[in-house]
This record gives structure tokens, sequence and C-alpha cells, in this order.
DNA sequence: AATGTAGTCAACCGCGAGGTT
DNA sequence: CAACCTCGCGGTTGACTACAT
């Protein structure tokens, strides 16, 4: 008997999502939570296979996603990782929060095998490349050069990035014959010391993704001041009434947050990389922004953070919260 | 300005793992 | 134990964009 299908293709959307789409598969999430990705599009309206919507929700819509290209601190632990654990891009991309595995193979498929090859280095050994692409070195010369530019972009990763890296622990574990030897207390290893570079970084950059599962939301921070819909949640704390008293008037009908149910999130203040949800709102225009005039409220960002005060909500929460 | 080429990345496809019946 | 189901992964494709000619 042959593999069943994953779901019914008759009939079924393919091709890039339309904003309606991701509304429509959002707002389920939200209220529900993530559940059987096969019943997702049925119970949500989607005229898609689950799978499609799980890959939309992971890659692109999720909340917690960062944007834009790699730090050269993510580089590095990538083709750290990478050396390490081959093409296993979710692997690779659990050390890395707020990283897609599939952004990560794109943007090692992209940019940083050319950036390797460009240093002499094989992306697939990490080895140094053989001869053609290299100037013709003596091989241990040729050795050195590639240890120098691996130490060389180490320094910069670890200058720019925070004080613990896991690069100098990495490199004294790694044995190169067998680096692609993957074994259990070697990944843990890695985990362990991915989680303790992370350790450092959260303190910087807010959270790590490791802690907080994507859709059944523990510990989401949620935020206060952003209630633009009526049925704005009570959790909400002091300063949700003043921010947006102003601009719901403005919203029409088509307001975002009013459709999408959204409880009240907070993103991140300070260099602010809400991934596409800024996109996303701004596509609909709500981030509030005042279209008479182009002064632009921004009162979703513009509450320094330390006025918002930080809710963690388990998922009940949450979903008394939605509901 | 028009056309060709290269680069990027969202999305699809097929497969395997693991769980359930 | 086999058949089936669901999910997640990695490889690949193709649409879109930027740049070059």
């Amino acid at each position: 008997m042959g593999r069943q299908p994953c779901c019914d293709k008759v009939g079924l959307k393919k091709g890039p999502w339309t904003s309606d789409e991701d509304k429509k598969l959002i707002n389920f999430i939200l209220a529900n939570g993530q559940c059987c990705w096969r019943a997702v599009p049925k119970l949500a309206g989607l005229l898609r296979c689950g799978k499609s919507c799980r890959l939309r929700w992971t890659n692109y819509l999720r909340p917690d996603l960062k944007r834009g290209l790699l730090s050269e601190y993510e580089e590095k632990m990538v083709i750290d990782l990478h050396a390490q654990l081959g093409n296993r891009w979710s692997k690779i991309a659990s050390h890395l929060p707020g990283r897609t595995d599939n952004e990560i193979k794109n943007h090692w498929n992209t940019h940083i095998k050319k950036k390797l090859r460009k240093m002499g280095i094989d992306p697939l050994t990490h080895k140094p490349l053989s001869t053609i692409e290299t100037p013709p070195l003596p091989p241990p010369q040729q050795e050195v050069q590639v240890q120098e530019n691996i130490q060389e972009i180490e320094q910069q990763a670890v200058q720019q990035s925070c004080s613990t890296s896991i690069v100098s622990e990495l490199d004294q574990n790694k044995e190169p014959e067998t680096s692609l030897q993957s074994t259990v207390t070697q990944e843990e290893e890695i985990n362990n010391m991915a989680a303790s570079a992370y350790d450092t970084m959260e303190q910087t950059d807010g959270f790590c993704i490791d802690e907080v599962p994507l859709i059944e939301p523990h510990e989401i921070l949620v935020p206060c001041g952003l209630s633009p819909s009526s049925t704005s949640i009570p959790t909400s704390s002091s300063s949700s009434s003043t921010s947006t008293s102003s601009s719901s008037s403005s919203y029409d009908s088509n307001n975002i947050l009013e459709d999408l149910l959204l409880p009240d999130f907070e993103w991140p203040i300070n260099n602010v990389d809400i991934g596409l949800w800024g996109d996303y709102l701004n596509s609909w225009d709500v981030l509030i922004s005042d279209v008479v005039g182009d002064r632009k409220q921004t009162t979703m960002f513009d509450p320094p953070l330390n006025q918002c005060s930080r809710m963690i909500l388990d998922q009940d929460s949450w979903i008394n919260g939605l509901l």
C-alpha cells in the first residue's frame, strides 16, 4: 500500500501565502494553540494542507522570530555547529534563538558557503580546500592560513558578542577526523555549551526560544498598553488604557488586532525586532498609525521598556486572555 | 529602457522517525 | 507485529528582486 498524501490535495492552495491566510492562521493559533496540524487548515478555514500551515507558522509567522541577516556571532555559531553536526539544520537552529532551520539552511547555502570557500575552507568538511580554488600553498602553510582565518572570525565574533563563547570550547573538543560523527555525548556537550553561551546572551537579548514553547505559550511576554480592541484583556496592567485610547478612534473596521483577537503582546522595545509581525502589523496599519497626518502614533512601541510591566502567563491565563 | 543573469528566500516535496491503533 | 498517521527534517524548486550589460 502506498503512502497516503499528507492531506487531500484536491482543491488545496499552494504557493505564496496571502495576508488573509496569514491572518486566519495567526488568529487560529493564537486562539487554540498549536494542535494537530492536520486539523488546522480545516478549523482555521484555510485551503492549505497542515504541513503548509506548520511551515508557514514556524518559518514566518511565529512571533518570536528574528528577522534579518544573521549576525557575525550567529554565523560563527552556525559554522561551528555545522562542523559538529553537519546538515542538521534544525539542531543548529535550536541553538540560535529566533532563527529557523530553513533560514539557517538558506543562509548557509547563499552566504556562508561562499564565505568559507573564499577563505579556502571546504564548507562540507570544514577542512582546507585542496587545490583549485585556493592559491597553491604548501600544505602546512595552507593549514596555518585556514587556522588564521578561523581565528580571525572567532576574534571578531567574540568581540562582537557576549563574553561567553562556545567557539573555543567547541574547538577544544573538536576532533577533526571525527567531527561529523555525532554521538549523544557530543551533542549533549554542544547543547550545554550553546546553552551556556546563550545564558549570557539571554541577559542581553531577552529570551531564548529554547525556553519558550512556540505555541504553548508558557512564559510568553505579555505586554500592557496595547489593547486596541475593545475586547482588551484585563491581564494588561497599568498602562493599557492610556496608550491606545486615541488610536482606537482612528481604527477602521479592518483593524487586524480586532480581527485577530490578538492578546497584548509585548515586543522587544529596544532595537525593536519584532520580526515579521512588525511588517505584518504594519501592513494592516496596526502600528496605530494616524492615517490622516504623518504623525505616527507609535504607542505600540513608544512606552519605554521599563514602563511596561512584563507578565508571564501560563497557558491557562493565555487562553483565558484570548477568550 | 530593455533584457539577461545571479542572488535570495519562501514554499514545496519526499522521506524517515516515532507514536498509535 | 504490521499498518497507518502525524510530524519534522533536509533537499530542492521557483518566484521575485537586484544588479549588470
